[in-house]
This record gives structure tokens, C-alpha cells and sequence, in this order.
DNA sequence: GGAAAATATTTGCACAAGCAGGTAAGCGGC
DNA sequence: GCCGCTTACCTGCTTGTGCAAATATTTTCC
């Protein structure tokens, strides 16, 4: 078993560090939010990307890849927030098959509210994290990354 | 907008890369694998988990935290495996609440099989990822990482 | 030695995900 | 102006997952 060479090794080596922390952060992450705010980390994600839209709106497609969730996905997971009264649908004018989201006042309230624990909950876990020696020098890096401003990640870089 | 500190910021920020590119590896090992193989990612993991044993065993709750599984979910997975002749299952006689799993002839044959095609899509996607500007710096830490020997990564250092 | 607590695994149930197929709306050639 | 093709979104179905409860076995503490 030793013939894949050895460049293959350190990047399957990489994926499963990567894996690791993941897995870590997002139970973490799904549990607290759950807990305190009935939010999954999808949910958070997508609440929070809209908010970094600020006053704009994102068509369904430009959310599925924001929160890498299918098409299908995406639809059921605005519905279930707008259900709850925490995003608004409406389609637009210039194109009638797109459907713009934007986040309501009562969104914006839930976010607001559950930032802090989400922050402090990545924070927890990523210092966890630093202690098992398998991740420590991942989290280092994560941590020396962003030489970035504090840019538009994901595909969501403009508003059409 | 702006009360929460910049370390704060700084660290989702990371997060939300860390999710981008792990989303994007396992979208697309899980379509590679599954169409060529029949095999999730979780399940091509615990096989490979199984294998870097090598005439050892595992039990559930160490396959479990390989997989960042939670126990149920890991004993259908074992089940799934176990039905297509992958695995084996056998109590062991010092503990008899635990159940040990072992790779059969099929299961390293099916393993050996699909390990080339993991391996390429990992190194084509972390490929593709180097060409976004958000994921490049990750993607360079994670090449970057790995002073430690091969090391067995997650939480199975041990046998028993 | 035996009851109580702890540990390892399995099962019932509810939920969210992806895929495939369906409908509605725009786009292009004629 | 009409027909075909593509795009954007929604719905039915199947599958995998987590939580909580059930079961079996070991360990602990009198």
C-alpha cells in the first residue's frame, strides 16, 4: 500500500486536517446556534451573507452558492426563514424569473443577536482546536490568512 | 454594523474560507466517487481510516470521531459496508460492548480501486480552488502544512 | 456479591439534503 | 408574432443524519 506517491499523501493528509477542523467548528457552531437561536449554520450563513448585501438583495442562485447548498436546498431553506418572518421574497422587476431575498427588520434583530454567540463559539472552538496537535498548525494558518481587506468572499461579488 | 472587534471579523472571515473550500473538495469528491464507485465520502473515509489500521480493527466510537459521525449515523454506515460484503463486524472477547470492524479482501480491493480517483479530484480541485483569489491562501496553507510525519491525524492514535 | 453508574451500540422518529422532473419566464432565429 | 432553447425556481421521492430512548455489558462502590 505505498504507491501513490508521495505529493498525493500530503494533500489527502491536508483534506483530512481540513475535514477535521470542520467537522469541529460546524457541530460546534450547530449546536450552539440551535440552542440559543433555532438556527442552523446554513441558516446563520445565509442571514449573514444577506446582511453583508446591506440594503441589496441576492437572487436564490447567488445564495446557493454562498452557502454551497443545492438549488432545491436553497429554496426550502429561504422558505423555512421566511416562514419565520426573517426574510422577505419578492420577484423583481427586470427579470420576473428571478426572485430577490432580502432580510427583515426582524432578521436583522435575530442576526444581531446571534452573532455574539457565534463568534465566541468559533473563537472557543478554534482555541480548542489549537491544543490537539494535528490541527494546531492549520488553525495557525487560518488564523495568519486574510491579508485580504475585508472582501466579498464566496461568488457573491456583485449585485446582478 | 461595526461593534464586533476585528479579531472577531478576522476569524469569521476564515471560517467562511475554511467552509468555501471544504465545501467545494467535498462536493466534488462526493460526485466523483459516488459515480464512479458508489461511495460517499464519509464511507470512502471510514475505508480509508480502516486501512491506515492495517490488520487492526476499529471500533464504532473511533470510527465514529474519524468520520466526525455521530454514533448512529456511524452504525448504518457500518451497516451500508457491512452489507456490500466491504467490512466485517465481530464482537471481541475482552469487551463485549464493543464491536470491531475490520476490511475485508473486497473492501482494500474497492478501497485500492477508488484511492487513485480521490486522489486526482483532490488534486484537481484544490487546482481549480488556487485560481479564486478568497481560496488561494488557504489552499497555499494547507500545501504549506504537514511538517509532521505521517501522523495519524484525528483522534485514532491508538488502538484500544 | 450485588445494586447503581458508566459505556458501547442499536433503533424510532423527524428533518434537511440531493436528484430528477415540472412549470414559468426570457432570448434568438425565422 | 411564433417556436425552440435556456434559465430560474419549485415539488416528489429517496436517503442519510442527529437526538433521544432502549438494550446489553462492564465497572464501581458499598
Amino acid at each position: 500500500m505505498g504507491i501513490h506517491d508521495d505529493a498525493a499523501e500530503i494533500r489527502a493528509g491536508g483534506w483530512r486536517t481540513l475535514a477535521a477542523l470542520h467537522g469541529l467548528i460546524d457541530t460546534a457552531l450547530e449546536k450552539a446556534l440551535q440552542a440559543e437561536h433555532r438556527l442552523s449554520v446554513v441558516e446563520y450563513t445565509v442571514l449573514e451573507a444577506l446582511s453583508r448585501q446591506d440594503g441589496w438583495h441576492m437572487r436564490m442562485q447567488q445564495l446557493a452558492r454562498a452557502a454551497a447548498l443545492s438549488s432545491s436546498a436553497t429554496t426550502r431553506l429561504v422558505s423555512r426563514l421566511e416562514d419565520r418572518g426573517l426574510l422577505g421574497r419578492y420577484l423583481c422587476a427586470d427579470d420576473r424569473r428571478g426572485i430577490y431575498t432580502e432580510l427583515t427588520p426582524q432578521g436583522r434583530e435575530l442576526l444581531a443577536a446571534a452573532r455574539p454567540l457565534h463568534d465566541t463559539t468559533l473563537e472557543a472552538t478554534l482555541t480548542e482546536a489549537a491544543d490537539l496537535p494535528e490541527l494546531a498548525p492549520l488553525v495557525r494558518a487560518l488564523h495568519d490568512l486574510e491579508p485580504t481587506p475585508a472582501a466579498p468572499a464566496k461568488g457573491l461579488t456583485a449585485k446582478v
